[in-house]
RNA sequence: GCGGGCAUGGCGGAACUGGCAGACGCGCUAGACUUAGGAUCUAGUGGAUUCUUCCGUGGAGGUUCAAAUCCUCUUGCCCGCACCA
């Protein structure tokens, strides 16, 4: 019978969904699993990428249920998001219509590729039994402080009409429509991360699981610095001028101090002076260009003196104050001294501007003076020119200096960090609304718990102005203040959808709860997320926020978990011609069209064979054909070897027997190891292969019944979790009439692997000369004289004298000669 | 500029702690079966070659009996951050 793939996958998928064959529940006898892939934005249709993803986690889930555990694997949808809105103005669809038949298109794809989800704990997050809790969770952080309201100058998109978090720009540009970042002053909500900024970055240690990489990323993204503050004091009007410096050591030899363009006191400094008109003019200048160019590496230097003049605090020194573009305001103070000896910026701002180049930490090997530096000298050496600091070590006097200026009270220790406070605010529609009032008494007032969901209202007008379309729906817009009962306004603004996407995994483990965002029993049951699997693109933004809400949650007493994703996969992109499939290119193949023509199983099985999941994959149609002639050739392995099960016309072979049973348990083990440890689908595949092609090869060699029955069971077992469809239709055929997915991983027996006769290698001068095959236990005397004795290599000697020979038991022998 | 990754046949990729480079698959070549096959099966397939060797893991050195693997330098590509004080 031909391999009828289209038949087979509708036939299990139906059996297995009625069986309800992948549904779990907590139980206690078992060791729990939580397998998850990042949920999917319901685009509407599923991508290469998906199902890369989505094969990944299955195999995974599948492999660990069959090895004994509890395995929660849940599927749902982040399905909150710019494009249904988007999608509504452009074809007059309402989001949620748009939205809901995605989410329908979708599933049906996912259950095309046979993926072992619980469906029954299927989330939605634009439902209201979702965002209900979305929203309670932000009336949470809103009690512990960590949800305020503030102005302040925020990222803003033109093209998508709504602010961003820092996050979610990428090089001056919107990391969703590429568009260019404008920036606004608005007043926005904001959750403080930063108050989690060094748990943050402290408890990526607690992540051996995850990659350096992407640990590295959030290190880089957190961007602790250690320094001092300090502060110069204007001389004429004694403001004092916080400094932020991780070179403490350098005090001595600031020349200037530059404040940036928006810094408050740049105008008020600047008052009465000859500068002034001048200073006003630069801020405009500097207004004028975007922030990308602005602050570019590239860009040149460009600055401009205030006309006003500070002391320098530890030896009143008197250094005049300029503006610069080079200083942002948005870290540490917004000013920065300037040290043009040893700070390569400096020297080319101070180069630039004429400023005096002061030389405080000499090299030890040599002089250098400021006359004929061409460069900034940042490496370490001893103290000059620094008073009472002189000759020091310049690594201990960064904190001897520190110290001192804490005793003198002219600074204090700091930690800084990149990392900014979270804008969840957004202007746009298709979200879950701020759960806050605006009373004309009261002011701020969050709605209480019982009254939510605060309800996103559906008869609205979609006409990106700006501003939130909810703020033109009056029904929703004016309310009742919940505190005295007067007349108040809803927050018309909806959150950010990394806030929805930043507890979907605690949903799973309780996902109908009505009365709870999840029961206590169930998130410590299955918490944490054993294995997570999804897109690099995530390793900020997904990742840090949801980090960030294990440990506010933790806090809260709401869960027991520091870290909420225990090991972390990031599978490689699919590329098509070394690009990305992307429609502009034009280079999408689409799922789709694999599964009509090929079948579910032969997308999966290309896919993981192609290319370790941590590395990008390259498409290839003629890849897709050798994984699906290899699924036929498993089909009719399996036919004819179950045909001749029965009929043992003559005495099976003692030695193809053993071989049989050789590369069945050589094969268990492998595909176990690879799975196990390395996550190396393609290599469990293709040792899945070399199975195939040597069972093949002994269809008419006289095996015993027994043998051949072990080696077609343990085959569909050990490929059953690549490929479920066939593996099962083929399992029933060979008369099995439980499940095979329900089967247990099978062990290996070591004793089997044990071959009598192994080849050895020996070498001259570390050079294969010859082979030979000797006792599996041959000493290594023995390995010698058989090395020495054969002729291969008594030709390879003749004129050669034996310096040493080396021995590797059961490897190789290696004799160095001259 | 800083941080990280990668580089192996015609192609995707193997080679775990230094020990047979190129598993497995694609492609290609030949043969078998066949009315025919772009199906299937079998065999071969890194390059050069005086058929015996030689050369081969981006490049140049080094350590070692032995290096794709370790060290130093270097080139190219990819990713992240980017005047972070």
């Amino acid at each position: 019978m031909k391999y009828d793939f289209k038949m087979i996958e509708q036939k299990w998928q139906k059996k297995w969904e009625t069986e309800k064959l992948y549904k779990v529940t907590e139980d206690s006898s078992k060791p729990k699993y939580y397998c998850l892939e990042m949920f999917p934005y319901p685009s509407g249709k599923l991508h290469m990428g998906h199902v890369r993803n989505y094969s990944i986690g299955d195999v995974v889930a599948r492999y660990k249920k069959m090895a004994g555990y509890n395995v929660l694997h849940p599927m749902g949808w982040d399905a909150f998001g710019l494009p249904a809105e988007n999608a509504a103005i452009l074809h007059k669809l309402h989001p949620s219509k748009w939205t809901r038949e995605n989410i329908s298109n979708m599933r049906d794809q996912l259950k095309q590729l046979g993926l072992s989800y619980d469906w029954d704990r299927e989330i939605t997050t634009c439902e209201p039994d979702y965002y209900k809790w979305t929203q309670w969770f932000f009336l949470k952080l809103y009690e512990r402080g960590l949800a305020y309201r503030k102005r302040s100058m925020v990222n803003w998109c033109p093209s998508c009409a709504t602010v961003l978090a820092n996050e979610q720009v990428k090089e001056g540009r919107c990391d969703r429509c590429s568009a260019e970042i404008e920036k606004k002053e608005l007043e926005q909500w904001f959750f403080k991360i930063t108050n989690y900024a060094d748990r943050l970055l402290q408890d990526l240690k607690k992540l051996p699981g995850w990659p350096e990489k992407v640990k590295l990323m959030q290190e880089n993204w957190i961007g602790r610095s250690e320094g001092v503050e300090l502060s110069f004091t204007a001389e004429k009007t004694k403001d004092e001028i916080a400094v932020f410096t991780t070179r403490p050591d350098t005090i001595y030899g600031v020349s200037y101090l530059v404040l940036a363009p928006e810094h408050p006191l740049v105008e008020k400094l600047s008052k009465g002076t000859r500068q002034e008109q001048a200073v006003k003019d630069f801020k405009k200048k500097m207004q004028k260009l975007n922030e990308i160019t602005r602050t570019s590496t590239e860009t040149e230097k460009e600055g401009l003196f205030i006309g006003a003049y500070a002391i320098n605090p530890i030896n009143k020194e008197r250094i005049p104050i300029w503006t610069a573009n080079y200083v942002l305001m948005d870290y540490g103070s917004g000013a920065v001294m300037g040290v043009p000896a040893h700070d390569q910026r400096d020297f080319e701002f101070a180069k630039k501007y004429g400023l005096d180049i002061k030389v405080v930490i000499s090299p030890k090997d040599r002089s250098i003076n400021s006359q004929n530096m061409t460069q900034a000298y940042e490496d370490n050496g001893f103290l000059i020119n620094s008073d009472k600091f002189n000759g020091l070590d310049n690594e201990k006097a960064i904190k001897v200096i520190g110290d001192y200026m804490e005793k003198a009270k002219i600074g204090n220790v700091k930690v800084n960090y990149k990392l900014r406070d979270w804008l969840i605010s957004r202007q746009r529609y298709w979200g879950a609304p701020i759960p806050i009032i605006y009373c004309e008494k009261c002011g701020i007032v969050p709605i209480p718990e019982e009254d939510l969901p605060v309800m996103l209202p559906s008869d609205i007008e979609f006409n990106p102005k700006g501003t939130s379309p909810l703020l033109y729906c009056d029904e929703f817009l004016k309310t009742k203040c919940p505190n005295c009962g007067g007349p108040a306004k809803r927050e018309t603004d909806t959150m950010d959808t990394f806030m929805c996407s930043s507890w979907y995994f605690y949903r799973y483990t309780d996902p109908k709860n009505t009365k709870q965002p999840f029961s206590e029993d169930k998130v410590n049951y299955w918490m944490p997320v054993d294995q997570y699997i999804g897109g690099v693109e995530h390793a900020i933004l997904h990742l840090m926020y949801s980090r960030f809400f294990n440990k506010v949650l933790k806090d809260a007493g709401l869960v027991k978990t520091d870290e909420p994703f225990k090991n972390l996969l990031t599978q490689g992109m699919v590329l098509k011609d070394g690009l990305k499939m992307s429609k502009s290119v034009g280079n999408v193949v689409s799922p789709e069209e694999i599964i009509e023509k090929y079948g579910a199983d032969t997308a999966r099985v290309f896919i993981l064979f192609a290319a370790p999941p941590d590395k990008d994959l390259e498409w290839s149609d003629k890849g897709v054909e050798g994984a699906y002639r290899f699924l036929q050739r498993v089909w009719r392995l399996v036919e004819q070897l179950d045909d001749k099960r029965s009929d043992n016309n003559g005495k099976p072979c003692e030695e193809v027997d053993r071989e049989v049973r050789r590369v069945t348990h050589k094969t268990i083990k492998k595909v176990t190891e690879d799975i196990e440890e390395r996550f190396n689908f393609n290599t469990a595949i293709s040792a899945i292969m070399e199975m195939v092609n040597v069972l093949y090869a002994s269809i008419d060699k006289n095996i015993s019944k027994v043998v051949k029955t072990e080696a077609l069971e343990n085959l569909l077992i050990l490929l059953s979790p690549f490929a479920p469809h066939i593996t099962e239709e083929l399992w029933e055929r060979i008369g099995k009439t439980q499940s095979i997915h329900l089967m247990p991983w099978p062990e290996y027996d070591e004793e089997v692997l044990i071959e009598d006769e192994i080849e050895i290698v020996i070498q001259v001068n570390g050079k294969v000369r010859s082979r030979i095959n000797v006792q599996r236990n041959i000493g290594k005397q023995d390995m010698e004289q058989m090395a020495l004795s054969d002729d291969k290599v008594k030709d390879f000697l003749k004129d050669m004298k034996i310096v040493k020979t080396i021995v590797i038991p059961g490897k190789l022998v290696n004799i160095v000669a001259k």
